[in-house]
DNA sequence: GCGCGTTACTAACGCGAGTTAGTCTCGACC
DNA sequence: GGTCGAGACTAACTCGCGTTAGTAACGCGC
């Protein structure tokens, strides 16, 4: 009892029913080429309803040459891991778009010392990978892009030659610059989500450097300070960034770190936005919880995951892929960044 | 160049190192147990190299009749999942002590309504399956348990005979409790971390119950809001928990959640730990940042996770497995409890 | 009665590896 | 010189399913 009885076969189903091992296969993968006669196709569903069966994954696997499998190479270290929020939406994005189309999604976090992650596409585990957060070193993911094998980066690698998909990073940052400057700002400090050989942290503060240079506001290297991922770097980091001269306004472009750097203005007995400004990027969930409620830049977590899983199945299936899929972010102002009365003109 | 060239097979590699299929079998599978000897275990080693032969998986699969895979089914719903910041850590366990043993992990993410994932286990694609936030509804998996696969509970379900693992929420509750009476706190309010059908919530809430009872305070429902997994919850449950008369102290039994309500005790001018003091539970990452810090109950996330794997490994290769298996958490003191000395006595 | 389509199937091969039950060689020993 | 036994392999079967090529049965027209 305790044992499990053997698996059915489609053998099983076959003579169960009085019919071919060959028509079971047709009519358990439901095709409509091949012309079976009603009674019959519901004299094998009967069958292998009864018998409790359920195909093979990894014969069916070997012998249709598919595993209907996808991973997500998470390239991140554990706390940077830990501290992204919008991790789960992703994921949840794409395994939602891996279900439609019958593909699973396997999951393999790497920390970027830890491991290789190529074995998992040459031994057919999977037949397509999103590569997570790839570091510019990669010569792993580097030579499954040159093989030709189907990879989607979600984040960017400029000289890979595979399909990309990513935020509006700088888009979305120079919206955030934008509101601040018309808010009459015109000291603006950035605290970056992550160290600048982070392509996403070049990307938003790039945008930062857009907006001040539309506006005619001279680029100052001491008003820019490296975050990195968690809350704490916020913390130290707006620390520095004081100690380097008042800014009126900060752009840190994370919400997480951007928790830390309201931190560090408490600390300063500075109010917000009274005295500095804030405004953050992601729109994690608690972002409008935490005081004051952060004006942030909406990062659509889960339309991330769902596109990049639609990018990569097209690409398994053969379809035409376009190189790099930018998603639009938003702004969302709450109380973090005030309003233009609370403040005075330049 | 664009076309992949055909994968190498195993005969290709006993080809190429003269020798027979069977040999290069024992050599990729380092098998101790046939002698071979070294210098035709070396051919075959370099003739794998030089035609970067990789096993097919699901050939393999097929032909050891194990998916050398465990699956992670998530019963949560979209938004809870977004909402549990400690998702990554666990994952990151899971997926930590299944690589150990030559696992992947395939997660499936499931909202309550949306799906069965017993297939996966009764088509072989996995070994086993660590079930997170199992629901008491879950016929699916009862019968998978009944049935005898390895599948590993996070969280609870009494009824069901599979081993189980999870924090000690009961225990880690009165600790919180203990703390706040013993900063003389008598008049505690709770706002629960879930609707009271999730087990946690219950366990959460008995061991705020227990540690009344042993301090010989009366429980009053009135002090006691269901929370609902995010933060919002919180802001509206403090509202309400402050319009049933005033507590001292608020046991949140979630850190989201009690970002939210410290907003509520904000809107109401109430200053922690000033008047009231709160202390959460979980300890994500920035509940050491919020204002004021959070007081809060540490939850091992990757123990969690780690833990999970080795029990369904451990089940997997047979091994005995205890049935329930509890991690301690610790009390974590900041700000947001205040001192002794900040409240008077009672 | 034969030829010729359809219709409704089935026999048999192949996917790529693991594994069992041998086979063959070579040396030592009687 | 024959026998035994290890050492070093290999032939061939197996896993469960997808699929191609092929066939048996039936109807129909002449």
């Amino acid at each position: 009892m305790s044992e499990r009885p053997s698996r059915p076969t489609s053998a099983d189903v076959a003579a169960r029913a009085g019919v071919s091992r060959t028509t079971v296969s047709f009519v358990i993968n439901g095709r409509s080429d091949v012309q079976i006669p009603p009674a019959t196709w519901r004299r094998v569903e009967e069958a292998a309803r009864e018998l409790g069966y359920h195909p093979h994954g990894p014969a069916s696997q070997l012998a249709a040459g598919a595993s209907l499998t996808i991973g997500l190479v998470m390239r991140q270290s554990a706390e940077q891991l830990a501290a992204d929020m919008n991790l789960a939406s992703t994921l949840w994005g794409l395994a939602a778009a891996a279900r439609a189309d019958g593909y699973r999604v396997l999951v393999e976090p790497l920390a970027p010392a830890d491991g290789t992650y190529a074995g998992l596409l040459r031994s057919r585990r999977v037949d397509g990978l999103v590569v997570s957060g790839p570091r510019d070193d990669d010569d792993e993911l580097a030579a499954l892009v040159r093989d030709g094998f189907p990879v989607v980066i979600q984040g960017w690698r400029a000289d890979l030659d595979a399909p990309s998909v990513d935020v509006d990073n700088r888009a979305g940052a120079r919206g955030a610059l934008e509101h601040l400057i018309g808010l009459g700002h015109r000291r603006i400090g950035c605290i970056t989500n992550a160290p600048l050989h982070y392509t996403a942290a070049v990307e938003r503060l790039g945008g930062y450097r857009d907006a001040l240079e539309s506006a005619g506001i001279g680029y100052e290297p001491g008003l820019v300070i490296e975050g990195a991922f968690d809350a704490a770097s916020g913390h130290v980091g707006m620390a520095e960034l004081l100690r380097h001269g008042r800014p009126t306004a900060v752009f840190v472009a994370s919400d997480v770190v951007a928790i830390g750097a309201l931190r560090g203005l408490r600390d300063a007995g500075l109010p917000v936005p009274g005295d500095v400004a804030v405004v953050g990027f992601d729109d994690i969930p608690i972002a409008a919880h935490v005081d004051p409620p952060l004006t942030t830049v909406h990062l659509p977590a889960r339309a991330l995951g769902e596109t990049a899983g639609r990018l990569l199945l097209d690409r398994i299936a053969g379809r035409p892929v376009p190189s790099r899929t930018l998603l639009p972010t938003e702004l969302i102002v709450r109380d973090s960044s005030g309003s233009p009365r609370t403040r005075g003109g330049p």
